[in-house]
This record gives structure tokens, C-alpha cells and sequence, in this order.
DNA sequence: CTGGAGCGTCTTTTT
DNA sequence: GACGCTCCAG
């Protein structure tokens, strides 16, 4: 493939950033400034000047915006291209510990315990340490115990820095929770991440083979990485830096989640010889657009100083529509969207953005009342409805019958007269004679203090769910979900329910069985649907060949775009969020999340409040969004509903 | 001991 | 509007 293919329609500066191939290079990527092309022509670049597929590590956000790498490498190079790591953070670790854990002597097959599993299991920390739920939250406990992993800090670690009498308590919180995953074979989200960092740091021989293996990597997305991942980038570069990272200060957005914007401020002192590389051409939004949300971020005291420019002089101005009530917002939002698409617009090119998940009520209700389809930019929405969880449970016990958060939470699902007294001693029998909790299920005659139909029910399940098992390993894996979902009795509950709620979940069980099966024909078996089921994240069910106007967070847009944007709920207290006014880095951040907002926008861009809100407790006064008066008046169309 | 009804509480953003 | 908790009948 010759060389100039790659470079093609690219300007300068992006050139720059495809062909510097060794050595540190920090891309600072404005919004809009062509930031994935960047990256595709970059790893195309690598492979056509001979660099093995296999030795490119390309870090992405999502699983999406990976495979849309992969995608595009590939129309670039053709089969060529295949062999490239282009993953997340999460999947590149997990691969990783599967494939070296073995080798050192620990379990390859852990089970990924999502934020839920992970509340459940604190659960049951807390209630074993005597601690209330009320002082102590689960939510609250993980946060910390997630911090204390973000900083590779091991319980031990932590107990150094625990002061008050609250972090002793998480401290110990921290162990036992520790403890119970070991027992479980579990990891959660953070473990992926600080468990494989912990491995290359004590295992040398492991972290010289893959950094022999990835010669050249690249981190999208820099400004949200947090610390692990930070080290992790780290270590896998340090014999050669060939470390391309690329990001933007004013897009970062996740620091409630431990990102550190020090690691892109600060990259240029981590690798001294780093080339810097600012792309600053816009290609995505107009002038106007670039001009509004500029003036919003330039608030922000902790940035790098650049600006955005466009080739697309002018644009229509901002329109901000002031609404009487939440009702009356959605039902403008709704309207606009019916005159847009009058004029032609494809309803996929619109969007609709909130602070919270729970703004998209209003707008669903009104949508639905209007016939204007819509999809939810919320792919977890689906995968976490407790049947649909409770489906995926059944097979995680199919693959590891240890799994005891899966087997907790479908051991009575549906009603078996298993009730917490009985599983209880279902659980000790298994623990006591050593078997396995399917293992103890079918052995139920032998334990003590179940009832008749008790031992009758447990027999059965472990019956079915054992004979699945064995022959899960030669069938396909939605085969496998639809009988052990039959003989489980759990379909047939649902169908003997006959209401309208029992349908709708059936109908979704209906979806979750096509979706494995699609997975299974693009050639993934049970063990690798399970491992992606913890691991998508909210875009990477987004389908945007769909007739559908977009809903979704403002965080779940980032890295898409669209001709047309309403960003809803501009209020003091939902934007900038009430938890985070008072704080100023808080408040910051809430801007950055303005300004990811703004510059999703290619053509239009409505921004629309309401003078009064229902909130918790009735009906509450709102005010404007301090943000958008830093927005010049002459950008704004302003509306209200008495116009 | 279990299952279901009814009640109060809390809801930022997410890999 | 989802979930945990309490209370009571079987």
C-alpha cells in the first residue's frame, strides 16, 4: 500500500502526528479536529512501514470506538491490518491476566463482578462486620475501596494511610471485601486494571514480554485516564517509548471516576523528548458553535490556552429556549425535531443531551405521545434489568459453579421455596465438604434442615443446571442460554404470569437470546459473551444507522457528533449539578461537560431551560445555568414559550 | 421459614 | 420509579 494513501487529505499538522513514529509524542486534539482519523492513518502508517499488527497496542474508551479503529485500519489495509490490539483499558487487562495468571499459579478464569455484584457482595461485608448501612453505604465504602485501588493501594497500603475511625472501618470493609473475591474467584473493575500492574511489577519476566510485544502504543482518550491506567501506559512503554497519546484538558470529564488531568498536563515532563503536536482545525461545527463553547471554557483557571478554529465561517445562531415547565421543554424539543425533519434532516443526525439519566423521562413520554422514535444512549439500561441479569447469572454459574454472587441470585429466581435460611445451608454444605455449589445443589438430600420440597427443588436445580454445563462446552452458547432459561423453570414462570410486565420481560429474553446468538455466529463462545457482558458500556450498543433521534448523558456522547444538538435541563443545580456547585475544580468540570456538549454539535444547536422543575419534593423555582451567560448574546436566539 | 403486599428512601456522571 | 425493609398470612 503506498505510502501516500495514508497520508491523504490530511493537513499538516495531523501529517505530523501520523508520521512521528518513535518516540514520545503528545497529540492535543481539540474537539472536532479529526482526532480518529488521526489515530486510524497513524496505525495504517505503522503497518504499511512494516510494523507487525500484533506489536500495536491502540487503547480506546470504548469498546466501539475500537472496533470503528479496527473497522477503519482495515479499509485502509485489508487483511493486512488484521491483529491490531485496539481495545479498552479493561479488555486489554483481562486478556492479558487470563493469559498469564496460569502461569503464575492463580486462576485464569475469574468472573468480572460488575458495579452491582460489587454492592451485593459489600452487602454482606458490611452486615459481617457489624457495620450499619447507614453510616456506612455500600456505594459510599466501594468508592473509597475504587479510590484506594485507582492509587495502587492493596488493603494493606490503605491501612498505612487510614486515619480517621471512618477509614479504619473501610480499611477492614476493604480486606474482608478483598477476601470474599479471592473466594470467589471474582475481580471487579478496578482489580482488572491493579491487578495487572501488580503483576508486572513483581513478575519482571512477564512485563518484558509484552513490552517486547507492543513496540508502539497508543492512548486515546489521555486526559481520562486515571492513575493504574497511567502506570500501566508506563510500564508497558519504558524500554522504548513509543508512546502516542492523545487527548484534550477541556474534554475531561471523568475525574469523578479518578482521572487525573495531571497525566496530559504533565506528559511532556514524564517523557522529556516528547514531541507535542496541537490540532486545532475544527472540521466538525460552525464557526458560531466553536465561538460559544469557547466562551464557556475559557472560564475554566486549569487549562492548556488554545482555540478551536473552522474553515465554515458564520452559522445559525444558538437557539436558547426558555420553557415554562419540564413538559413544556420536551414538548418544544419535540416540536423542533418534527420542523427539522420536515426540512429533511434524518432524525439520526439529531441528539438530545441531560446532566442525569433521569431527565430522559420527560422527553421519552413526549416522544412516544408524538410517534418520533428514539433511541437511548444507554446500553446498560437493557443489559441491567434484573431479568436480563438474572439470565446472564444462570450462565455465569454454568461456567464457574463457585460463581456464589451468580448462584445467590438465581437460586430462587423463580420462587423454589429457597429462601436466605436455606441457601444458607446450601452454601456451608458446599464450603464444608468442599463441592461446588451446583455439587451441593444436587446433593441436597444429604443436607441437614431442608424440608421435603426444599431438597426437592434444589435437587432439581442442581440437576438441570449441572447437565447443561456439561454439555455447554459443545453447543452454542444461546442454545445454552434458552434451555437453561427452560429447564430452569425460569421461562415458564414468566409465561405462567400472563400479565403485561411478564410479556415485556419475556419479549426482552427474546432480544437477549437473538443478541447471543449474533455473538455466537461472528464466532464467540459462552465464556467470552459472559466477559463482554460486564464490560459494554453505554455506546457500545449505539446504533447510528437507526431511524432515531439520540437520547442520552452528556458523558455518553462523548467522541459522537450530529447536524443537530438540544442540550436540556440548562439549569443552576442540574448543570452545573447541585453536588458539585461549591467546589470550583467541581464547578470546572461541569463546564468541560458544557463544552463537551456544545461541540457534539456540527450545524445547530438549541440549548433550552424551564423556569420551574418538579423535583423530589414538588414543584421547585429553577434558574439558568450559570454557564450559559458566559455564552455573547449576540451567538443566542432567545425564545420563551410565551413567543 | 417463605413469599407477597405495602411503605419509605434515595436518585450525578461510568469502565 | 427502583429497591430495601417490615409485616403478616400460609
Amino acid at each position: 500500500m503506498p505510502e501516500i494513501d495514508v497520508l491523504q487529505g490530511l493537513n499538516s499538522k495531523q501529517a505530523e502526528a501520523v508520521t512521528h513514529t518513535e518516540g514520545p509524542l503528545l497529540i492535543l486534539a481539540g474537539a472536532g479536529s479529526g482526532k480518529t482519523t488521526v489515530l486510524t492513518r497513524r496505525v495504517a502508517y505503522l503497518i504499511s512501514r512494516g510494523v507487525h499488527p500484533g506489536s500495536i497496542l491502540a487503547i480506546t474508551f470504548t469498546n466501539k470506538a475500537a472496533n470503528e479503529l479496527k473497522t477503519r485500519i482495515e479499509a485502509l489495509l485489508g487483511e493486512k491490518a488484521k491483529g491490531v490490539w485496539a481495545m479498552t483499558f479493561h479488555s486489554a487487562c483481562v486478556r492479558i491476566l487470563r493469559t498469564e495468571l496460569p502461569g503464575l499459579g492463580r486462576s485464569g478464569r475469574f468472573t468480572i463482578m460488575d458495579s452491582d455484584d460489587q454492592v451485593k457482595l459489600m452487602r454482606k461485608v458490611l452486615k459481617e462486620l457489624n457495620l450499619s448501612e447507614k453510616q456506612y453505604t455500600p456505594s459510599g465504602v466501594l468508592k473509597a475501596i475504587s479510590a484506594a485501588k485507582d492509587n495502587l493501594m492493596g488493603p494493606e497500603e490503605y491501612a498505612k494511610t487510614a486515619l480517621t475511625f471512618y477509614e479504619t472501618k473501610v480499611q477492614q470493609a476493604y480486606e474482608l471485601y478483598q477476601r470474599k473475591l479471592r473466594e470467589l474467584d471474582g475481580m471487579d473493575f478496578d482489580d482488572l486494571l491493579m491487578e495487572t500492574v501488580m503483576m508486572f511489577r513483581t513478575h519482571p519476566q512477564v512485563l518484558a514480554k509484552y513490552q517486547a510485544k507492543f513496540a508502539h502504543i497508543l492512548v486515546d482518550e489521555y486526559q481520562d485516564t486515571n492513575r493504574v491506567q497511567y502506570e500501566l501506559t508506563k510500564l508497558l512503554a519504558a524500554a522504548h517509548h513509543n508512546i502516542a497519546v492523545v487527548g484534550d484538558d477541556d474534554q475531561s470529564i471523568y475525574t469523578f471516576r479518578g482521572a487525573d488531568i495531571r497525566n496530559i498536563l504533565e506528559f511532556e515532563e514524564d517523557y522529556p523528548r516528547c514531541r507535542v503536536v496541537k490540532l486545532e482545525q475544527n472540521y466538525r461545527s460552525t464557526q458560531v458553535i466553536l465561538d460559544g463553547a469557547f466562551n464557556v471554557v475559557r472560564n475554566n483557571a486549569r487549562r492548556k490556552e488554545k482555540r478551536l478554529w473552522t474553515a465554515q465561517e458564520g452559522g445559525q445562531p444558538i437557539t436558547l429556549y426558555a420553557a415554562q415547565s419540564g413538559e413544556d421543554e420536551a414538548r418544544f424539543v419535540a416540536g423542533e425535531i418534527e420542523n427539522l425533519a420536515v426540512q429533511g434532516v434524518p432524525l439520526n443526525a439529531v441528539a438530545i443531551l441531560y446532566r442525569t439519566n433521569a431527565q430522559s423521562r420527560t422527553f421519552e413520554e413526549a416522544f412516544v405521545e408524538r410517534g418520533i422514535p428514539y433511541s437511548v444512549l444507554s446500553g446498560r439500561r437493557f443489559y441491567d434489568r434484573k431479568h436480563i441479569r438474572d439470565a446472564v447469572a444462570y450462565l455465569r454459574l454454568i461456567l464457574n459453579a463457585r460463581d456464589a454472587v451468580a448462584f445467590e441470585r438465581i437460586v430462587n429466581e423463580p420462587p423454589r421455596g429457597l429462601g436466605p435460611a436455606a441457601v444458607r445451608k446450601i452454601t456451608e454444605y458446599a464450603a464444608v465438604s468442599g463441592v461446588d455449589l451446583v455439587q451441593a445443589l444436587s446433593a441436597a438430600s444429604e443436607i441437614k434442615g431442608l424440608n421435603g420440597p426444599q431438597r426437592k427443588a434444589a435437587a432439581e436445580l442442581g440437576t438441570a443446571i449441572g447437565g447443561i454445563a456439561l454439555k455447554a462446552l459443545g453447543q452454542p452458547p444461546h442454545i445454552t442460554l434458552r434451555d437453561v432459561l427452560e429447564a430452569t423453570g425460569y421461562i415458564p414462570h414468566l409465561d405462567a404470569q400472563g400479565t403485561a410486565e411478564s410479556q415485556e420481560r419475556l419479549d426482552d429474553l427474546r432480544e437477549l437470546l437473538a443478541s447471543v446468538r449474533v455473538f455466537a455466529e461472528a464466532g464467540g463462545g459462552l465464556e467470552e459473551y459472559v466477559e463482554q457482558y460486564a464490560l459494554v458500556s453505554d455506546q457500545d450498543t449505539y446504533d447510528e444507522t437507526k431511524d432515531a433521534c439520540v437520547m442520552g448523558t452528556f458523558h455518553s456522547a462523548k467522541g459522537l457528533e450530529f447536524d443537530v444538538v438540544f442540550l436540556v435541563g440548562m439549569e443552576e443545580g442540574v448543570l452545573p449539578h447541585a453536588r458539585s456547585i461549591g467546589e470550583e475544580h467541581q464547578i470546572e468540570e461541569e463546564r468541560r461537560l458544557l463544552y463537551v456538549g456544545m461541540t457534539r454539535a456540527k450545524r445547530i444547536l438549541y440549548m433550552t431551560f424551564s423556569w420551574s422543575r418538579e423535583m423530589s419534593l414538588g414543584l421547585g423555582r429553577a434558574r439558568v445555568s450559570r454557564f450559559v451567560s458566559e455564552i455573547p448574546r449576540e451567538l443566542l436566539d432567545v425564545k420563551t414559550w410565551e413567543d
